[in-house]
DNA sequence: TATTTAATTTAGACAAATCTAAAATATATT
DNA sequence: AATATATTTTAGATTTGTCTAAATTAAATA
């Protein structure tokens, strides 16, 4: 049994698993918003679970354990933003603080039961993927707007960032999920994109097209 | 803004301040399954927060700050017992330690949507008022069952005991929300009660009818 | 390769919530 | 009212997760 704080440490190093393997402290200690010396310290924590492979001054990777348990809060983090949105009228800007704590709660009866009422979902909100009971992702195939050249199409089917500010922006530009897009151009002097969607012609930062996922 | 031990403390607080006021340390600490002196500490942390009157050695009342807290949780705790229920099918023995832990989590959001999606229930599964926003419960009157006498009738609305154990043997019973039942007698030896349910004459111990609620 | 810089770890301290054992107070009994 | 018993509090220690400041190791640069 992993306390609160644990499984959160064990949530963040799946994430940054995924850009860069093994994981290095300092970039634990900015997502978690705490300092290099306590992550040290819950990294030994963790290690003695053998929940994390860790060597000093290496970084950190998860054991098939800790992967499993991490799997586990992502599963039901995205669950209940699927139940927040899809039932409760949350807007996709408003469900993530919310599903950070209730991803804790800890019986299995619920998580089943929630996945049941809502259906099996594939994906939550934002387009990420609802891995099941067993750890296994659907593996879909996303790919970063800012990869596309210029006439170009697809469907928004992800974002990778979910900040309420950034939503919101999406929001406002008509950028949602399932939406169709065609790339017009990419303006050489910022890289920035611009796309029509909905027969309108948009201008988005290349920063914001690196967050927005299209599949073909 | 109270920590998740807190919180506790003042529900169980407010719980035991039902029966006796002001409440004593033992009672509380073995509500909360802790040592008198781990209470005797919290409960100065409460008072210095100005959420309990506090005099040593005298026991403990709930200031109006502290009241309103603990109710807050309470209607948390009844509400998310509705939905497990409703929505998820659980059974009303299932719910209860889910719930303790569903009760902590912070969103006003959440709260007052969900009290929308399930329809702003006035009880949860055990027949407990569950209060509104501003902290007003509705009025049920209850009556204990083992308050009435031989010939009586009554209508099972609610229960003053929440373990799984106690709640299979109701429902083997068919004691269940809602049931009309008629006293039929009081057994002199050990004050057990006989009684008519769907026409079948049961007995049950003076302990089990402590517990049962009934209104008229 | 030597040196500078950045990242990480250690050592020692702190706050929250708990504990045990001993002391203090209140209540009950004679 | 005096004594015995039960309840509560204090004092000091422990655990979890955190911190700062100093020391160590790794990486970058000259």
């Amino acid at each position: 049994m992993q306390s609160y704080t644990e499984e959160n440490y064990l949530k963040i190093i799946f994430h940054l698993s995924q850009n860069s393997n093994p994981v290095q402290t300092n970039a634990i200690a900015e997502k978690i918003q705490t300092k290099a010396a306590s992550v040290t310290d819950m990294l030994k924590k963790l290690a003695d679970k053998e929940l994390v492979n860790y060597v000093k001054y290496q970084g950190v990777t998860l054991t098939e354990k800790g992967k499993l348990t991490a799997i586990n809060i992502v599963r039901k983090h995205r669950l209940w933003e699927v139940f927040l949105v899809e039932k409760l009228n949350f807007k996709w800007d408003e469900v993530h603080e919310v599903a950070e704590e209730l991803e804790h709660i800890k019986s299995t009866l619920l998580v089943e039961r929630l996945d049941e009422f809502l259906e099996f979902p594939k994906v939550d909100p934002h387009g990420d993927p609802i891995p099941d009971q067993y750890g296994n992702f659907a593996d879909l195939s996303f790919i970063k707007l800012s990869k596309l050249k210029a006439n170009e199409k697809g469907t928004i089917t992800g974002v990778s960032e979910h900040s309420s500010p950034f939503l919101k922006h999406l929001e406002k530009l008509g950028l949602t999920l399932g939406k169709k897009i065609e790339i017009s151009e990419i303006i050489d002097f910022d890289g920035s994109v611009e796309l029509l969607i909905d027969n309108n012609k948009i201008n988005i930062s290349r920063e914001v097209a690196k967050h927005i996922l299209i599949s073909k």
